[in-house]
DNA sequence: AAATAAAACTACACTTGTGTCATTTTTTGA
DNA sequence: TCAAAAAATGACACAAGTGTAGTTTTATTT
């Protein structure tokens, strides 16, 4: 396969996506994509030999480019406060990009598609990001910002509102005040008594 | 359509519901009903039009049962700390008797359908449940049991865990110290320090 | 520019699901 | 007990999706 194929099968995937973040993931048919693509039936398939094989790879793609939005732009004297508040906010952002997001996709396919839960991907990135705040959270309480019992517990707490945000959002919908109030909610509760 | 009509009726829609429940919402065809009921294809629809209609019928069976269950054994001189225990422990034995709720069929339904959020069932639901809890912690706090500056954020914040377990279930699937483990947090933040 | 290889196309055969309707079976009541 | 009504059946026509293969178009190489 050349270079010029490698291009297309891209090109491919990137139009596929926007399928997915419109139609979900079960309602996606081959003709769907293909129309997308403004290519053939027969042409995709010498890409791709199915919707499941094309979504798996868009979500390698997609995983591969979210890796590092984040890391950036934390200023090294940034107190603890202030990048749980940028990664809430930046949740926040992702949560209310509905219209660009793959969630309902991904939550469609996973209700087909469960792997084994040592090796699920919504798991592993669900453990990283609540340890990621749990150390955050931990640093806040040893600089005397927050105060917390149980850090692990509460990270977990957050995270878990933030799966209910997002399982709100694409079920009922949310308004950018309801996340705010859920922040609000948050920092208050580690807040240190006065 | 006489008495034995509507009783055929109702044993369609309870079988139905365990098509619904093994196999969610958009998978399901009209065969799959008609096999798990054992009739004919013309004689379902005699009774209804589409897998829609089924749904439907029994999202309104589902939510005229569950109307009392928990009222009932509440006994008059209850802590708010038993009271929210119970709610809690229910709301776990709810979420891990998983191989028996259409969880996952409503999510599928309302990624399709999505109501207005005004009579959003969902939403009605959510609020009405935070309602409840709100006064719970609003007593709790009057006597002396909780600590706790924002009822109300409190009590979105337990719906938000609640909702995030659920769909954290359905994709990855929950064990019960996971869901323990929420529930001791939750009562923690709510106690008061000595 | 001719020959070959690669890529793309389209039409077809197959599958699965839907909704209908002429017919048969069952129930009812006179 | 038998005629009419009600309920149930299953075969059919249609629609929408899949995967394939023979053919055509485009690109590459000598």
């Amino acid at each position: 396969m050349g270079e010029k194929s490698i291009q297309k099968k891209k090109y491919i995937l990137e139009t596929a996506r926007k399928v997915f973040v419109e139609k979900g993931y079960k309602k996606v048919t081959m003709k769907d994509i293909v129309e997308a693509c403004d290519i053939s039936r027969g042409g995709l398939y010498l890409y791709f030999e199915s919707t499941a094989q094309i979504f798996m790879e868009v979500l390698k793609m997609e995983s591969q480019e979210d890796d590092d939005v984040f890391g950036d732009r934390i200023s090294p004297d940034a107190s603890a406060t202030d990048i749980l508040l940028l990664f809430l906010k930046e949740q926040k952002k992702e949560l209310l990009r509905k219209n660009n997001t793959l969630t309902q996709a991904i939550y469609e396919y996973y209700f087909e598609n469960r792997p084994a839960k040592k090796d699920n991907p919504l798991k592993k990135q669900f453990d990283m990001a609540a340890k990621v705040i749990e150390k955050l959270i931990e640093d806040g309480v040893r600089d005397g910002e927050f105060y917390c019992e149980d850090c692990e517990g509460a990270a977990r707490n957050i995270m878990f509102v933030l799966e209910g945000l997002k399982i709100f959002n694409q079920t009922v919908g949310i308004t950018p005040d309801m996340v705010d109030r859920e922040i609000l909610f948050i920092l208050q509760s580690l807040s240190v008594e006065e």
